[in-house]
DNA sequence: ACAAAAGTGTTATCTTTACACCCATGT
DNA sequence: ACATGGGTGTAAAGATAACACTTTTGT
């Protein structure tokens, strides 16, 4: 989908939603990926100005229904695809939000995905898209029920990220230490030690030394490491 | 409801539930629940026999289809309130299930919830409505994608009761430490050390000396304890 | 020279695991 | 007397946490 598609999808979605919704008699569904990023030392997600009235001016997730000849894991793959173009990502479903009220709309269930992406490789159509990414600790409110979806999608991040080695899908191939622990300390909200942190990560064994150094950096370059591909990631479950 | 309200309940909603399903051009929103006890040492789940031909003489969960004006949340406590008139209980969301192909009688995402229940407590309507307790592990096939589903419940639980004092649910008011331990035992697959798993639960915190001892054992009897009611279980968020 | 982050080990504390004997009750 | 599980402590191993100095690079 070239940008201007892309914007004319999302139109036509926004416009349609509610008529689409109203004209339902029974229960809609509809996916909304908290889509996480890490950019400059800052754990982000990526919003849209919703174009609710009750909600002028508010960011929202992004979401679409589900249609109905489509697997609730292919719709979440869907929406990111149409909204970053980027098919490598690991998507998870944490929750289903199902109260009766909780969109001014009518009657939608959703179900909560949360997606992790590479900033560094995403660079399309966020112009087109009014998309923007705006950084987790800056989000007071939210459209809808997304602050607290955006919430236990950040919960369900931290759990993840310290049973599995999948934070990596936020940063660049290369990386040093130093950026793997701002991202951990990002998550997970708290200072870490940093011998202590370098010990753990790289006892863990799933991190490679590719004898190349940070470069442009404006102090003593570190070494750059990247992932085992070896050491099967469980990418998404969904995306099997 | 009564036993008999109960059952003409269920049999209007199985013998309707595929024409409602097809009359319904979007996607039909279900929960099904896992239901565990613990009986006899052994961790069991509710199930009823599915009257699906293509699923003849298999098992299924219990699930109903969510109301249109009913929170999801509700519906899992309706649904098990109307099976186990049980209202005391502990309820949390799992994962929901959103193939396509998933349900032969058309689309149908399912909401799929875990809930305990003190199988000592529960004395009602089990002839009236078909159902049984099958033990977890004897579970070899079930109708639609229902062995899935209780395998990943099963997960689920087993975090939950390394994090949470939630096992308890499963037990009666009062208990051994022997019937804990047989407990986490089930849940968990595997042997536990008498020694260590006493000292680590009693550590804890949460549990209480009543001074009482068992009765009616072949041996030694042991202490009985209770749950600390200060020690605010999580009482299922759903049941907020 | 200075600022900024890289790189590196040791010690104390806590947690986890492994393991064996005597005791109380019912049959 | 015997069978069954109740009740109890200690030591070794492993994991975690706290902590400071020297080195390399860019400005």
């Amino acid at each position: 989908m070239t940008p201007q598609e892309l914007q004319e999808h999302q139109l036509k979605t926004q416009k349609t939603l509610q008529s689409e919704v109203k004209k339902n008699k029974s229960i809609t569904l509809s996916v909304d990926c908290t889509i996480f990023g890490f950019d400059n030392g800052q754990l982000k997600i990526l919003v849209i100005k919703s174009d609710y009235e009750a909600y002028q001016n508010q960011f929202s997730l992004i979401g679409d229904l589900v249609h109905p000849n489509e697997d609730t894991d292919q719709a979440a793959i869907r929406i990111l695809y149409e909204r970053t173009a980027l098919s490598s990502i690991y998507l998870g479903q944490v929750k289903t939000y199902g109260k009766v009220d909780r969109h001014p709309a009518g009657r939608v269930v959703t179900i909560a995905y949360c997606a992790l992406v590479n900033v560094s490789h995403y660079q399309l159509s966020i112009d087109a898209n009014e998309l923007q990414w705006i950084n987790y600790t800056d989000i007071h409110t939210m459209a809808f029920d997304h602050k607290q979806i955006a919430a236990e999608c950040r919960q369900w991040l931290q759990h993840t990220v310290i049973n599995q080695p999948t934070a990596f899908y936020l940063l660049p191939k290369k990386f040093s230490l130093r950026e793997v622990q701002n991202l951990y300390s990002a998550i997970l909200g708290e200072d870490l030690d940093r011998r202590n942190f370098r010990k753990k990560i790289l006892s863990l064994g799933f991190l490679i030394d590719i004898n190349q150094m940070e470069k442009d950096v404006t102090h003593r370059p570190g070494k750059l490491y990247k992932l085992d591909t070896k050491s099967k990631l469980p990418l998404a479950s969904v995306l099997k």
